[in-house]
DNA sequence: TAAATAAAAGAGTTTTTTATCTTTTATTAA
DNA sequence: TTAATAAAAGATAAAAAACTCTTTTATTTA
């Protein structure tokens, strides 16, 4: 829960890249960030740490855009957040304790790792491919503009 | 999951009062900052605003400091979590989306609602005087120096 | 092969969060 | 009744996150 705005941004880009690029098609920053309602020159830069880490691809000039393959098709919400906000948001103590571990716990850190377990296992099952449907028959949408 | 740095603090310190404070005395923001190795001006701070809600109690003064009454010694993280970060943690929209509701979902909204269900609930269930004890037999720490 | 297109890269700026310091107010106890 | 103590309040400062703009590089197609 509560990931940053980045990651915000990034989840809305890969599931509109997902449902806009099934066909084939490449779609560019711009019509990304149209798309999503979001600043465009910082969508740009989220969508390029996504392509630079592979949760994402790209290719450059006329007729390029960022696109999914195969594989990133079948990408969860847990791969982007893992990608934007860094493993720290699976892993990290709740109280921000470096030391706290399994054998050496913080007070709330069995109430934290029951979270976590609900939490992890319903982002690693929730896949692209999964929003595109309900996106299509506008069950579900995007942008607020 | 992911709270502020700031709410990470609050958390600390009230478990730390509450495991202090058990038997009447009055702890002050100076102790509590060391006791929880925390900013100490910081942690000054955020104890102000917690008092302002209600979250913990404080008297001005010698012998004065923060303490618990028998309302406040019954809190949960989720009013620690509520009187620091708001309202959000709980209910906002995971892709940061205004219009998002329950007749009008995001993609993820289904997801999300899943997640938060469990995080609530452990969280509201998570009392400050659950934590006393195993911090008591050093089962579990505060503080990290 | 040149013009157009789009991402990549780099260098800012703005805003928010985190953190510090100083002054004021309240309370206690010597 | 004054000196000491501690929170409240207010005003800055530093760091991080969010966001923008410009330049460079790659690619396409006319």
């Amino acid at each position: 829960m509560n990931v940053s705005k980045t990651c915000e941004y990034a989840i809305r880009a890969m599931i509109f890249i997902a449902q806009k690029s099934r066909n084939g098609d490449k779609i560019s920053a711009k019509n990304i960030a149209a798309g999503i309602d979001a600043p465009v020159y910082f969508t740009g830069k989220i969508l390029q740490a996504l392509s630079n880490k592979g949760i994402v691809q790209s290719s450059k000039g006329p007729t390029g855009g960022f696109y999914l393959d195969e594989k990133s098709w079948h990408g969860s919400l847990a791969d982007v957040i893992l990608a934007t906000d860094g493993s720290d948001f699976f892993t990290k103590c709740g109280l921000g304790l470096k030391q706290c571990s399994e054998s050496h716990p913080c007070p709330i850190h069995d109430s934290y790792k029951k979270i976590r377990k609900e939490t992890r296992n319903v982002l690693e099952n929730a896949r692209f491919e999964t929003f595109v449907k309900n996106l299509d028959s506008n069950k579900t949408f995007l942008r607020s503009k």
